[in-house]
DNA sequence: ACATAAAAAGTACGATCGTACTATTATAAA
DNA sequence: TTTATAATAGTACGATCGTACTTTTTATGT
């Protein structure tokens, strides 16, 4: 459990730490509700003290985001890369968004909470969330894409349109975890991909059997589906 | 555009003017953004007298999502029962949710915003919101089974899976059009509905044509499939 | 080990928060 | 119209907010 930058100065360090319980703050009272003196009295340090590392707080809070951010891409978005580019890379992603709070021991999604929070507002907080928010609605609508492109999606799959909705599934997967304690929310959740997926398979059976009619293959099920193997 | 009840006291009408204004900035801001002084400002009040009417911050939270409740109940439920019970209604219900917040002039949806604020928090408010989402939710269920019972949903749908889904759309919409300002997120979540509604369809083709594998039939479309008519 | 810079604490300030308590004004019933 | 009551305003309080300014402590590079 050791950091993965080696040299870190006093001051770089003690930001890191106000950080990570600004996350654990966000991640419940949201980032609105992050207050200077209260984030002083968790870390031990002062007021003014911790005030010195930002600044302000919007930039505290731009500050927070950015480690969501970091946190994000390093509990669930890396190593989803380990997955080959396509289904599997987009199975996985889903599988580790669903799971990387626990990971982190974050109670909701940061990033979540904060699109919400500031979906209303203006200023630079506002801007951050959109810009982050924009990139991982690009990053996944790239990883839809590369289904398509290997075939495993039809060719006119509307990525944007599949990003928008898994967008979706994974938001009332956090409101049914925290707000109804819905033990199944991630069962739910699983359900909800396999059918948007299943409903993104390229038109007919897969070309190695024959696109004629015919009797051929199992017919118990009229439809191929992904996943539950 | 006269009110449902005619005789209303001095006291209630205030608090009816408070309660627009306090909904209206709650749209925006958030519940936890409501503040007894901007709100007695914007209303003209003084702030004693704006807080005499609920008495605590908590209970004016609690007014503000009640009346949420109710707006949600007069502007986008009821238009709704005129549908036929099943499908159709549970289509008329997605049109009027997605659209009652620009019916009520308002900026986000007031329970979408509340259900993230509070769920996970702890107290009185953050029990009426999981009451009234809770209470939504089995309508919604309601309603979807009435579409299995008619025939018009396959009858192993899972009515709660259906309900989860959907609030993931409706949820995905709401962010789409306020975080990135997306003129096509109602087309998006109709799309996501339609798909949603398709992959619910009973198994097969309908009742009246043979079970039988046949070339009956057109064979350009390989899936029924719900709207778009 | 020391000089210098970085980090943290100390202190203070005006603004605003929610909420008592009291006084005044407007409404509704007699 | 008087009277009881409801509605609103006034005032004050302690707490906390974000932030500015100064001082002290602690790291860091030589």
């Amino acid at each position: 459990m050791k950091s993965s930058t080696l040299k870190l100065s006093k001051g770089e360090e003690t930001r890191a730490v106000i950080l990570k319980a600004a996350l654990q703050h966000a991640s419940v009272a949201g980032f609105e509700g992050l207050t200077i003196g209260t984030l002083a009295a968790e870390t031990g340090l002062s007021k003014s003290g911790l005030f010195a590392h930002f600044g302000s707080k919007e930039e505290l809070q731009i500050a927070t985001l950015d480690e969501a951010v970091r946190r994000f891409n390093e509990a669930a978005l890396m190593p989803a890369l380990a997955a080959p580019r396509g289904l599997k890379r987009l199975t996985a992603l889903t599988e580790s968004w669903l799971t990387w709070t626990q990971r982190c021991e974050l109670k909701g999604c940061p990033m979540m909470t904060a699109a919400q929070e500031f979906d209303d507002k203006v200023g630079p907080v506002r801007d951050a969330v959109v810009e982050h928010m924009q990139r991982m609605n690009d990053g996944l609508v790239k990883s839809i894409q590369a289904a398509i492109t290997n075939g495993e999606f039809a060719a006119d799959t509307d990525a944007e349109q599949i990003a928008f909705e898994m967008f979706g599934i994974i938001s009332s997967t956090y409101r049914s975890r925290n707000l109804f304690q819905d033990k199944n929310a991630n069962m739910r959740a699983k359900r909800a991909f396999e059918r948007l997926m299943t409903s993104c398979l390229p038109r007919e059976t897969n070309p190695i059997t024959p696109p004629a009619v015919s009797s051929a293959g199992p017919r118990t099920k009229s439809k191929r589906t992904v996943g539950k193997p």
